[in-house]
RNA sequence: GGGUUCAUAGCUCAGCAUGGAUAGAGCGAUUGCUUGCGGAGCAAUAGGUCGGGGGUUCGAAUCCCUUUGGGCCCGCCA
């Protein structure tokens, strides 16, 4: 911790100083100030001046002589400002070699408050019976960046998808194959997730609308995949395996893994449901309906909304149902029916497991917390889930972490040969209205390719294709990152492919650069000492800026917020920037500075490096 | 109809959680900067009644109410 203590110090004094004048405990605030005020600001006077009587301005007055930095050597001086402020110098002949220094070490910018407390993060859950499309990688991107985000503050991470083999949409492509007489296997080598999406699964809900008989076998479809002795359910589950595994090498190609898949079609064989269902009635949490429009159902009671039907009056659970008992498991509230098998060794040679009702193998993917990444138009769903388990466990265990959707613009839609009214069109895997993430992935790719073949002429096919796919990789993650998580994104073609201003691979071109300085000298930097020779407008912005790592690493796990590492990492590459327009490394004056710079320029590099790793983009050396 | 969410520069968005100093970026527009560590860059100019109205406060883009306009959700479907 650099900043963060820092701002953790000034705030001790700053109690110590108040409890001395006897004014009582307040809750003021400690920040990095704006350029041009200092380094570090207070804003207590405020806070006081209506207690005291005083304007703001006395009292930023009379607290700034109490300040005594000896042991604080990083602090140069406070000052008292005209508006009420308190406005803390940092002392950076001091500073630099601590922050140059502290960000060389191996996790810079890690907290510890999670205290290796397991926590279950819950992402991806895409029915098996199509490719990922743009809207599916917004939800993947999140939950990875989540996931890296709470392991950097000391959380103990398991990472699941949930694979929904056994819904309607999986029916559907089945529906395809067995009564339309779809070929089970893909033709001229196409991707298999591609084949069920794009061709078995459009045709076969846009043949519903002429024939309502075959709309009525789906159903009939789907009870025989949910009897797992039926010759459907075998058909149906070699289908879906395939399809998932087509799927998870689009999910690897983005760099994103897993620690374990959950199969719903597993967790109703399990009778979890009946264990959960018997526990919900003995605690009175659902309630039996004698009369009215229910009568006959169980119901989860809601306030201020209409009651959830969990039972119907036949019997039979509704959808939620499958979620509850889910819920509940990865909660760690049930005993877990579930042995666990290895399903593959994924890209990043990290083993796989599945869920399994046979063998003996016992593992852990439950954990005393639990996030779920889905998006907004499931909250009601997910509010109804998250007060069970408040039920059942402290508030706050089980938590949804929404956002809002992925749409495509008009142009995008018109590409596809479709039409549209307005701006922008929701996605809909039926009606075939959706990009593939793979083939963004691939344009992409080309994209960055030519551009990088046309700077670099002497750069291998092999170098090429590797910058290629780490700067598009960065390039569709950055974008699903940055903008706030309910903000809608209306996904444009032609848009993603920007390689300037606020991109990806902007900030990646400043770590390139960076390289080459370091490449360009024989002197290899020694960290022991001279970096307060660093003392320069671009210089000290920038030292500061990899300083405060750790705030913005604090805030986006309290927040779970992933976009303020974006915008950080941004940030950083900014300042860069500007330091290497304005500072010439390499044409330094005297030894001690070019050391002292090239120092400064690794720490830019190592943080840059860590901030982005958190989002789950590479730095390339060239690009 | 009920709920929820969004609205900030021509366009795309930060800032809002925890009210405070001069509301910031990118794109687009205009202009300047390469015999110099990579111009995917840097530097600058123009561009804002923070949707409208009210309130709380010494102080509101930020909190509360209201209103307008958009999105999403609201089945004994999954």
């Amino acid at each position: 911790m650099v900043f963060l203590k820092l701002l953790e110090n000034i705030r001790c004094k700053t109690d110590e100083i108040l409890d001395a004048k006897n004014y009582g405990s307040v809750q003021f605030s400690v920040e990095s100030a704006k350029p041009g005020f200092g380094d570090i600001t207070c804003n207590v006077p405020f806070l006081l001046s209506k207690q005291l009587k005083k304007s703001p301005q006395e009292i930023s007055a009379e607290l700034s002589k109490m300040y005594n930095f000896d042991d604080m050597l990083e602090i140069k001086n406070v000052q008292s400002h005209a508006s009420g402020y308190l406005n803390f110098n940092i002392d950076y002949t001091k500073f630099n070699d601590l922050v140059i220094s502290s960000s060389l070490q191996e996790n810079y910018g890690a907290l510890e408050f999670g205290n290796n407390e397991k926590i279950v993060v819950e992402h991806t859950s895409v029915n098996p019976n199509k490719a990922l499309h743009v809207g599916h990688i917004r939800n993947i991107i999140l939950g990875d960046v989540v996931s890296k985000i709470l392991k950097k503050a000391n959380y103990n991470v398991k990472v699941l998808n949930y694979v929904d083999d056994s819904g309607l949409q999986v029916a559907d492509i089945i529906v395809g194959f067995t009564e339309l007489g779809f070929s089970q296997e893909s033709p001229d080598n196409q991707k298999f997730d591609h084949y069920c999406g794009d061709t078995v699964y459009v045709k076969t809900t846009e043949k519903y609308e002429s024939d309502k008989e075959l709309e009525g076998k789906r159903h009939e479809i789907l009870k025989q995949i949910e009897d797992s002795s039926s010759e459907v359910s075998k058909i149906a589950q070699t289908i879906t395996r395939k399809v998932l595994d087509a799927q998870l090498k689009t999910v690897w190609n983005l760099g994103v893994f897993y620690d374990c898949l959950n199969f719903e079609s597993q967790i109703i064989h399990s009778k979890l449901w009946e264990t959960i269902f018997e526990k919900l009635k003995s605690d009175n949490q659902i309630k039996y309906e004698d009369e009215g429009d229910n009568a006959g159902c169980w119901v989860i009671p809601a306030e201020g909304e209409d009651d959830k039907i969990l039972v119907r009056s036949n019997g039979v659970a509704t959808y939620i149902a499958k979620d509850i008992p889910y819920a509940a498991w990865k909660l760690g509230l049930v005993q877990d029916p579930f042995h666990y098998k290895i399903h593959s060794t994924q890209k990043n040679s990290q083993t796989l497991y599945e869920t399994t009702l046979e063998g003996d193998n016992k593992l852990n993917f439950s954990g005393s917390k639990v996030i779920t990444v889905i998006d907004n138009r499931q909250i009601r769903l997910q509010k109804i889930v998250s007060g069970l388990m408040a039920k059942f466990k402290e508030e706050g265990a089980y938590t949804h972490l929404g956002y809002e959707s992925v749409t495509l613009s008009a142009d995008t839609v018109k590409s596809l040969g479709l039409s549209v009214d307005g701006e922008s069109a929701q996605m809909s895997g039926r009606k075939g209205l959706y990009v593939n993430a793979d083939t963004v992935l691939e344009t992409l790719t080309k994209r960055v390719y030519d551009e990088s073949k046309s700077r670099n002429e002497n750069l291998s096919e092999s170098e090429l294709q590797n910058i290629a796919n780490i700067v598009a990789v960065g390039t569709i993650r950055y974008e699903m990152i940055k903008p706030d998580l309910d903000k809608i994104i209306t996904f444009d073609l032609k848009n993603s492919l920007r390689l300037e201003g606020d991109t990806c691979s902007y900030i990646q071109y400043s770590y390139a650069r960076a390289s080459r300085i370091l490449e360009k000298t024989d002197v290899k930097p020694n960290f022991d000492s001279g970096c307060e020779l660093l003392s320069s407008e671009y210089e000290k912005n920038l030292i500061k800026k990899i300083a405060m790592f750790d705030v913005h690493v604090n805030d986006s796990v309290n927040n779970l917020s992933p976009k303020v590492i974006a915008k950080y990492s941004y940030e950083l590459a900014v300042t860069f920037s500007s330091f290497y327009e304005h500072v010439k490394v390499l044409a330094s004056e005297t030894t001690e500075l070019l050391n002292a710079r090239l120092c400064l320029v690794v720490s830019f590099q190592k943080t840059l490096k860590a901030s982005l790793g958190l989002l789950g983009i590479d730095a390339p050396e060239r690009m």
